[in-house]
DNA sequence: GGACGCCATACTGTATGCAGTATGAAGCTG
DNA sequence: CAGCTTCATACTGCATACAGTATGGCGTCC
């Protein structure tokens, strides 16, 4: 979401708030965009030189995200991108089930008017891009209206860790997109969240939420 | 659990596994015990002659605490120990009650004969510690409970952010103990929870867990 | 011919040097 | 005397050099 500043490879001129940070935003995306294959052996060096940076930032991008699991730390080998197997993703979703079950209904309880706003907004626009079946940007609106969700139940922990556990999931989700009756049934899905939101009925949303992730499972299996 | 082999201060001797991780490990518990105030800005050359390692392990310690959620990273100020407010021990708690009810549910489906019985044999030694008055032995035999349990449940995702969101708990909880009659309680209600799992009641279990985490709320709020 | 052992290589892990920046104190001015 | 500016200091963030170790190829021995 925060815009990328310096996106081209040489040193960025503007103010930037934290290479590493940006370093492994970076990498997050090449994971979970599937430039990096599974299994993959993060040779530090080449990426050095693929990101323009040093190796001290480097690596502490790369030790972030095996902090968020994107990526295994095996001593004297470095970091090799996780391999998701189905129980990894089934174990992931059950997870994210009881905690986006759990931000349904705060968010229902506790959002304001303007937040809601905010995430009819989103999904508009995430619909205008499944309508012009941008996939890229589809992916990325269908994080953020989730995102944005748990964001309104007001509880920072919660958001904390749904954060980390979807970024797990990021590529499965990625590639598991295809299909264009699974991914018709995911947008009716999400309209169905979103009225519930707006009706502030914390137990429907609840609810649709669980089936989604549910369906979300059935929808990732195949590609693993 | 895993036996910190080099406990003094000069270079370990023998094989270890990771230095850094071995360090997070020894920070982490100067934190949650206290011997490092909330707020206190963490300096890396007094910490590296504290815990007789370079700055660069320090380093990557420290950050590894920040993904933890303990310390927080300030740009060109470095760690600070994150300082606990009330809303943010609810919202944990709030996070961990859901993820301990869904933990306790599987549990008691999918555990075996010997996971239950080393839950049981954990709590026999904290109930010892207990007799003993022993604190630090009692809290950290407490949080095994609470770990293995989770670990019954058999889903490593869950398991993993209940051990993150834990140890952000760890101070408080560690401070909070204070209080015969809480103090008793708590025990009490860890009986029940014994009980539960070893009669396979998934309700049961969940329940009491979720009243177990709702008691905690109210035992470590004092002290915010 | 196959298997074992040795050696060269490449990569990670650690230490240290250097630059940029925030902080606090001291001096100056209104 | 108060407030502001300026400068010195100390600390973080980054870069790079060094050391330790796993790996793959090659030669040798059985």
């Amino acid at each position: 979401m925060p815009p990328q500043s310096a996106a081209a490879g040489d040193p960025g001129p503007i103010i930037r708030q934290s290479l590493p940070a940006e370093v492994a935003t970076r990498l997050r995306d090449l994971i979970t965009q599937g430039h990096i294959a599974p299994g993959t052996r993060l040779n530090e060096v080449v990426l050095c030189a693929q990101l323009g940076v040093s190796r001290t930032p480097l690596r502490e991008a790369i030790r972030r995200l095996a902090g968020e699991g994107l990526v295994e730390l095996v001593p004297a080998r470095g970091g090799v991108v996780r391999r998701l197997t189905l129980k990894d993703a089934a174990d992931s979703l059950a997870v994210l089930k009881a905690l986006e079950t759990l931000a349904g209904r705060l968010a229902c309880a506790a959002a304001d008017e303007a937040g809601i706003a905010q995430v009819q907004a989103l999904h508009a626009a995430m619909m205008d891009r499944y309508a012009a079946r941008d996939r890229l940007a589809y992916f990325k609106l269908n994080q953020a209206v989730h995102t944005a969700i748990v964001a309104l139940s007001g509880n920072e922990t919660l958001a904390w860790a749904h954060e980390a556990i979807q970024a797990r999931m990021k590529h499965l989700r990625f590639i598991g997109n295809a299909g264009e009756q699974k991914w018709a049934d995911a947008v009716a899905e999400h309209e169905e969240m979103v009225r519930a939101l707006a009706a502030r009925d914390g137990d429907a949303l609840a609810a649709v939420l669980a089936a989604h992730l549910d369906r979300t499972l059935e929808r990732v299996a195949p590609v693993l």
